[in-house]
DNA sequence: AATGCATTTTTGTGATCACAAATTTGGCGA
DNA sequence: TCGCCAAATTTGTGATCACAAAAATGCATT
């Protein structure tokens, strides 16, 4: 398991930043938000650094600003780590999401452009369709992608930020939702409401429906933990696997998109 | 009202972290929350590993940190740069304050204990003693202790590092509330009354004092803002001086801890 | 078979070097 | 005096090296 695969682009940083730490973020960003590492995984500089095929500079960088996002952890004694999600950590993260996610849905209905909503319901539309496919990686994708670009609208960039700090705490875990939850929620229907609460200008009641979203897919992931409040995602493949060593590093297919740069 | 003032150890990461990095960001972090760096001004990475006597390494990952937290921005040429405040960004962050403030204070209220009350109590007082000493500099870390002490009884560790990231953003414009606006807003009395609410277990009162403090301090400090929206505080020394070269190095003063190490 | 301990290997940290891009400088010409 | 352009300098980036702390391993002893 885990691939990651060198990314382009993850957030709204400088759109022309071709550095090779940027190159790893993207990287290990990807790999993260689609749930390729397992919670509580450790992870090397120099094994991350070989897998992408470049040296421990650009690696040390990028991990320690995932680390600074909270994306990572780095243990006392000292390496980094996938966190561990528990009960407790989710109702956390639902609370500040409801939150700053609220804020940010109120203030996009309030200067939402008639391209900005087209934009919207092209989205909505393309979720359906993904969906009718069961392609549960594309939908994951374009759910975030939804999400983002109603919380664009609110021009709100420091607010923006806050919550893709957030979301990349939450985005390995999200895979929980599939494929029993996300079928049966309002998706699509409260994806209307919202679009159409912003066509009305409505702040109220879009940030009523955006609540309810977060609120309700968190407190559904926070139900999945077991007895003692811990949440472990199904992964793709790989398991626990906690002593591998030199074969572990062939069968994580690290592998670098566009690194023929040297 | 008015907050803000400068902390020592940053956040919440191991306690028992003596790299230079960390080093090196606990000085920025310092130098920046209390105002002695000017908005606009460009930072070298060989000019903080100077000042500091480091190489550029732990530099280059500390000041990569405070990119990753806004405290810093990334020129798209490249260079760091101290972030320029405007209007609109001051309110920006008011409203996300106003919400993951009221956010943990409303949680503090519902499960602080007497101890921790009682501390509260005793910072609010040395608030007072201090004010009376007329020691703007102490005032504002005093307010900081205050604040952050509050906001920790929430016991929600997540939460907290998001307050954490947004006061890094406005530190270093909090100077602008000394002398006038902190003396005339009514601090102590609502710090007082803060504490009341939490003793009464009254998370909705509790959450409303918070609410309009942050929501009237930014307010005053967005109001100061020139006709083009920019907010410009008056810095301890250092002006403008745009041309500088090797002399700004000594005036800069970027004063290190503890770097006898070598 | 389980445990304690010395040895080997792994791994994070910090310094240094090389290089290219960006910035500044200096002088030339209008 | 003011642009303008080439040379010199500054500066970020990435690679590599050395070192100490931590972790893993091997082996002897009970």
């Amino acid at each position: 398991m885990v691939e990651i695969t060198m990314r382009t682009a993850a957030a709204n940083d400088e759109p022309t930043d071709t550095s090779l730490r940027k190159q790893v973020y993207d990287s290990l960003h990807a790999a993260l938000t689609s749930g390729r590492f397992a919670p509580g995984q450790k992870l090397t500089f120099r094994f991350v650094a070989k897998a992408l095929g470049v040296s421990l500079t650009p690696v040390r960088e990028a991990v320690r600003r995932l680390v600074a996002e909270g994306a990572f952890e780095m243990q006392p004694n000292r390496s980094v780590r996938i966190p561990l999600m528990t009960k407790a950590k989710v109702l956390e993260l639902r609370d500040i999401r409801v939150a700053v996610e609220g804020l940010a849905v109120g203030k996009a209905a309030e200067v939402a452009t008639r391209a900005q909503i087209a934009n919207l319901r092209r989205i909505a539309r393309e979720i359906v369709a993904v969906r009718k496919r069961g392609d549960s990686v594309a939908d994951r994708e374009k759910i975030s992608e939804f999400h983002f670009a109603l919380y664009t609208i609110s021009g709100q960039p420091t607010l923006l930020r806050v919550i893709e700090g957030l979301w990349l705490q939450t985005g390995p875990y999200m895979n929980l939702l599939f494929p029993d939850y996300i079928a049966s929620a309002g998706g699509p229907a409260r994806r209307l409401r919202i679009i159409q609460a912003l066509q009305s200008r409505d702040a109220v009641a879009a940030r009523r429906e955006i609540e309810n979203d977060v609120d309700g897919t968190l407190s559904y992931v926070a139900g999945l933990a077991d007895e003692a409040g811990n949440i472990v995602p199904a992964l793709p493949s790989a398991a626990g696997s906690r002593r591998s060593k030199g074969k572990a590093s062939a069968a994580l297919e690290l592998r670098p998109k566009r690194l023929d740069l040297k």
